[in-house]
DNA sequence: GCCGTTTTCGGCCCGACTGTTTTCAGTCG
């Protein structure tokens, strides 16, 4: 019999199904909520499901108790669920499309499939559109003409959603939160404003961009947002505004008396998972949290909180920061009081990767400011190194002995450079010569042996054959990072691009277990397209023991700004100063770079 | 079906919003 190996998100969906076939058949509500948390918790595993099982791991799986565990079993043995599929049949198949219709849930998408047969019908969203503009839905039970245009409208929104996800990089929607934020304190009344969402917890895409302000006079600073450059007022409430703006990006603005100011940026920074792991935690102190306060289950009454330092601390905790707020374990460490110092953009101290506009006639683009400029910007920043880490020479267009030509007389270039520079400045950074190797489809190095000479160290990147399957990958990765001494950054690791491409498919146990052999870094590059190495990546990776660099990739002296970014990443992902290479001082740094 | 700083039994996050309803069910975040 052939097994298919079924990927964690197809296994979420599966159990989402199952969820929303127990609502329409009326199952014990609790029962639907164990499958959709067991959904959710599978669809963002870092490991694949099938590897746990075999390995024989499903009961780590937060959400998978031995019941769920026992079908994921089955549906790993023989490719099916027997359960399951007797659950699927009491449910018209039509159902499951219109889930994904925006207001539209298991009740109703069952009555709606059920009044007007749609059961049959191939394209079911087509057919419930095309009955709902000939009046279909208006006179069924618990619809009327509002749902009716409501569901049309929610169609033609889902269609849209089909193509185009609109969602943005983390820097671009900073930016425009940055600048409607300095709008909003202009204002006298406003005590204070913070960035909510996935924005504040720093997540890598963001959607809407949502704004939280604390003041006593809420419509005045309502009024004042609205001055802000608009297309499109939304909605506007006691609560705050929606606006459209001529980007067409949605801005949230939500005002609140500063006195319960912490109980509301605490709720609307989520994550979801972590507000309900938090408020299940509060009930075993008889405590029920809302966006409100805290109220006191036995007596009613209600506490308000001027900041989410004394909302955690009403219930024991110490406050966490944004970026953990992920339910990944941060509420049990914060109970335990074993939450990490998490790592702060000052306490990087150089930057890795960056490309100057040398030309050693590489494979891949140039930067375009000159080495000095980079220098500069690294006394600027603080910083007590750098590495200057250029694409190699081109393969394709160089013999050997060019190639090592090249790069020998890049280097004494490099150093003629910064000898003079540094008799120019005050403020002395330290440079490493280094490169960024390209690692061939067989994990051969796109630089030869001999030219390593020229190079302090390497920074090792897959730029092409991103789709080879997994086992390829994944060896050609290890090889990599193992094949010169030399090799010391694993750069821009899966090489995902942020809503253009995926990350490449490897055994990331396999290639972490191999830098970690080689005291080989992961780079957390901070380049807005790409912070990579991901999160959640970052997060197992530092179970494992491994260490990263974070740099930021720059092609340009600004992009050496965007260094923080990448420190959310890491932020994300939990690590310390001291999980990072690049937070060690000079002589520190460079012996590990050098491998004194 | 899951889970444990009150529990291996008896709980399970909370509130807003919407549309259809005279008191609530469904959906969403």
């Amino acid at each position: 019999m052939i097994i298919s190996i079924m990927t964690n998100l197809e296994i979420a969906t599966l159990l989402r199904k199952i969820a929303a076939a127990y609502q329409i058949l009326e199952e014990n509500r609790f029962k639907i909520i164990a499958y959709d948390r067991a959904a959710d918790s599978i669809e963002h595993l870092t490991s694949e499901t099938k590897d746990l099982w075999d390995n024989g791991k499903l009961d780590e799986i937060p959400g998978v108790g031995s019941g769920i565990a026992h079908y994921l079993d089955e549906l790993f043995r023989t490719g099916k669920v027997k359960h399951f599929d007797d659950v699927m049949k009491r449910v018209p198949k039509g159902v499951f499309p219109l889930l994904s219709v925006p207001g539209l849930g298991p009740k109703k998408a069952h009555k709606l499939v059920t009044e007007l047969r749609l059961k049959g019908a191939k394209d079911v969203v087509g057919a419930l559109d095309a009955a709902a503009k000939a009046g279909k839905i208006a006179p069924i039970e618990g619809f009327g003409e509002k749902s009716q245009e409501d569901i049309i409208s929610a169609i033609a929104t889902y269609k849209r959603g089909q193509i185009k996800e609109n969602r943005m990089e983390l820097p671009v929607a900073d930016a425009i939160a940055q600048e409607i934020m300095a709008h909003l304190k202009k204002h006298s009344a406003v005590v204070r404003v913070d960035a909510l969402g996935s924005l504040r917890r720093k997540v890598s895409t963001v959607g809407d961009i949502d704004i939280a302000a604390a003041t006593k006079k809420p419509e005045e600073v309502t009024l004042h947002f609205l001055d802000y450059p608009h297309q499109k007022l939304v909605e506007q409430g006691p609560g705050g505004a929606t606006i459209l703006l001529k980007n067409g990006r949605q801005v949230d603005l939500r005002v609140q008396r500063p006195d319960a100011y912490g109980a509301m940026l605490q709720y609307f920074t989520g994550s979801k998972h972590h507000n309900i792991k938090l408020r299940s935690y509060g009930l075993t102190k008889r405590k029920s949290l809302s966006e409100h306060g805290i109220k006191e289950v036995k007596t009613g009454s209600m506490r308000y909180f001027h900041t989410e330092e004394a909302f955690y601390k009403e219930l024991g905790l110490p406050w966490i920061a944004p970026e953990m707020r992920e339910d990944k374990g941060e509420i049990e460490a914060a109970q335990a009081g074993k939450l990490p110092k998490l790592v702060e953009t000052q306490d990087i101290k150089g930057d890795l990767h960056i490309h100057t506009n040398y030309d050693l006639e590489s494979s891949h683009d140039l930067g375009v400011d000159s080495l000095a400029d980079h220098l500069t910007k690294a006394a600027e920043l603080d910083y007590e190194y750098i590495g200057l880490s250029d694409h190699n020479p081109s393969i394709t267009n160089h013999t050997e002995n060019q190639i090592i030509d090249i790069m020998k007389r890049r280097k004494a270039k490099y150093e003629q450079l910064y000898s003079s520079w540094v008799k120019k400045v005050s403020r002395k950074c330290q440079m490493f010569v280094m490169c960024e190797v390209d690692i061939l489809p067989d994990g051969k190095l796109a630089l030869p042996e001999k030219a390593f000479e020229f190079v302090d160290a390497v920074i090792v990147s897959i730029h092409s054959s991103f789709t080879q399957d997994k086992k390829h990958m994944t060896d050609r990765i290890v090889r990599a990072v193992g094949a010169h001494p030399k090799v010391r950054i694993l750069g821009h690791p899966t090489g995902r691009l942020l809503l253009k491409r995926e990350g490449v498919n490897a055994d990331w146990a396999a290639v972490f277990a191999a830098c970690k052999k080689h005291d080989v870094a992961l780079e957390i590059n901070a380049y807005p397209s790409r912070l990579d190495l991901p999160d959640d990546l970052v997060f197992d990776a530092l179970r494992e023991g491994l260490r990263f660099c974070i740099d930021t990739d720059a092609h340009a002296v600004g992009q050496m700004e965007m260094m923080k970014y990448g420190v959310s990443v890491s932020r994300r992902g939990w690590a310390t100063k001291g999980d990072i290479v690049n937070a060690l001082g000079y002589n520190e740094f460079k012996d590990w770079l050098l491998k004194i």
